[in-house]
DNA sequence: CTGAAAGCGCTAACAG
DNA sequence: CTGTTAGCGCTTTCAG
């Protein structure tokens, strides 16, 4: 564990320190010849500034920040850390930033984080406890919310999907699959949800498929487990389920009750989780792509940083994967 | 976005500035009085000390970094991320440590990583590519490995499970079950397979059980698939298969050639992914404890930083979450 | 294009 | 118990 300075570097190379500085940031110009002296120098010694005194110097601590909702199972459920935590590495590092995760958003005080770890910019995934919207007006670095549809704060920007669209196209394929009585499932407590219920019911009149059937429980497995007792009585030959996870627990029901999938009842989930390629049989659903988002909310920041920022409310398309539930097996 | 500095506070609290540094790290005695004014003074202005002078001054970080296996599809569905991440960084949060993730394992040079950002220990998941193996030498921090089979390194600590426990309590509890004719599913690309294969023997001859059967594919839903058409096809009425994906490809097969599980054929998996309680049947399978993994490793880094080191290699125990497929239906 | 010198905010001796 | 002061390694004026 050697301690290299730039100070080394500057007297091995035989230039200035403040040479040696200006090259590492391509301030100033220096002639090709000494960039690639005091480069290769670096290179061969294994030399990189170090970040905390850079950090005090300029300020630039290369450090974003992210926040997950630990306490929301949804998200927990979801697989939703590696698709977002992978995209936005591998984007960061293409300006050599690291990225930060915050300790349990609960207690977190996300100012004074951000100020004592000098951030650069935070993502933040999921809803916020209303008592923490006032700390970001004070933080003037470039936030982005990912997923959070309360899109009603001043100087954020926002990345989401477009859920009515989700629950148009899916309700849309099942009815051009022969489903005649289509039902939309879904969670009380969930705004997407509602949006998603609205794309369902422009698609109904749309195709021209008779009056709506609505199902709400608690946005679980346990949940699923219920309507789908509920729904194995009925006619229903279409589901548009707003969460895989309750699709699931129907599908469980379902099948239980002897119901043939997708022969008696063709179903659309959303969030196209890992599980559902593993189910038998597998299940088609709505993909809201995470990695994406995380790209594009990596994106954001840097231009923001960069001044070219304009604050937006971004969408980010989602693809429905159609697995045997639609295929008709 | 004020800029309180650790002079300000000695400013308004009438002290000197190292007094208030001492009273911050608890170095030096202090009046209990002086650290109610001072501590006092610091919540009240919302003072925290900054990271980066902090660390130029005193090396200390307060940083741990995380390096996870990217490119390891295993450990992509395992929802290994969230686990892991919601323990350690809860753990860190006791401490007021923040957790920070090492950009793209494949290209980053870890040393220099460490180096630059002061990181204070480093916790790596699964497999590091040998070639790295040389830059941990190098590196004076405390390092652990979380489900790295290859422990042969010197200077790291490791956190593992007991595999071949782990495949003895499974095929054990096929066996009490009345499971006559089991049979093992592995990998032959996974090092843990065959210490899983190692507890499936024993089991067998502890439970006077006939002959072994082995069947080796690709670790991945299409290997079990593949596994699953031919297993079908025989007497076997038990089965301990190490990978829940691959488990996952089996059930459907075995369904879809009309075989009942568990009526039919009993199965236990290992990793416990979130699919097992989707699934119809749910499935049972061995947990490998990943939360406690990461508050362990937390712990390992904290004590070796305070001086009570002693390198380990740890196992953690693995506990079997019995389903649908193991009850009996 | 290059060098000298003043800090960034904090810790860590060392006196008092 | 408390105050002064010299850096930590880098960036950034500002002269040359």
């Amino acid at each position: 564990m050697e301690k290299l300075t730039i100070k080394d570097i500057a007297k091995q190379s035989g230039f200035s320190v403040s040479t040696v500085s200006n090259v590492i940031n391509g301030k100033g110009k220096c002639s090709l010849k000494t960039q690639k002296k005091i480069f290769g120098l670096m290179e061969k010694v294994g030399y990189k500034p170090n970040c905390a005194a850079r950090t005090l110097a300029s300020k630039k601590s290369n450090l974003i920040g992210i926040l997950f909702p630990i306490e929301n199972e949804i998200f927990q459920k979801n697989n939703y850390y590696q698709k977002i935590i992978n995209s936005i590495t591998s984007e960061l590092s293409k300006k050599s930033y690291d990225l930060v995760i915050g300790n349990n958003i609960k207690e977190l005080n996300i100012l004074e984080w951000a100020l004592k770890r000098d951030l650069e910019g935070i993502i933040i995934i999921g809803d916020l406890d209303a008592s923490k919207e006032k700390d970001l007006k004070k933080i003037n670095i470039p936030i982005v919310f990912i997923d959070n549809y309360k899109n009603n704060l001043y100087g954020v920007n926002y990345i989401n999907s477009d859920d009515t669209i989700g629950g148009f196209n899916a309700t849309e394929i099942l009815a051009k699959n022969n489903c005649k009585n289509i039902a939309f499932v879904g969670s009380d407590d969930i705004e997407v949800h509602s949006r998603r219920y609205l794309g369902y019911q422009s698609a109904l009149i749309e195709s021209s498929l008779g009056e709506e059937r609505l199902y709400l429980e608690q946005p679980s497995y346990q949940g699923g487990l219920i309507l789908g007792e509920m729904i194995s009585k009925t006619d229903i030959d279409g589901l548009c389920i707003a969460s895989d996870i309750m699709a699931f627990g129907i599908i469980s029901s379902l099948l239980k009750n002897g119901k043939k999938i997708p022969e008696n009842i063709k179903i659309i989930g959303f969030d196209n989780t890992d599980s559902c390629e593993y189910t038998t049989p597998t299940l088609s659903s709505v993909d809201l792509n995470f990695s994406t988002k995380g790209i594009v909310a990596v994106q954001m920041i840097f231009e923001e940083l960069e001044g070219k920022n304009f604050l937006r409310n971004q969408s980010i398309d989602l693809n429905i994967v159609l697995r045997e539930i639609y295929t008709g097996g």
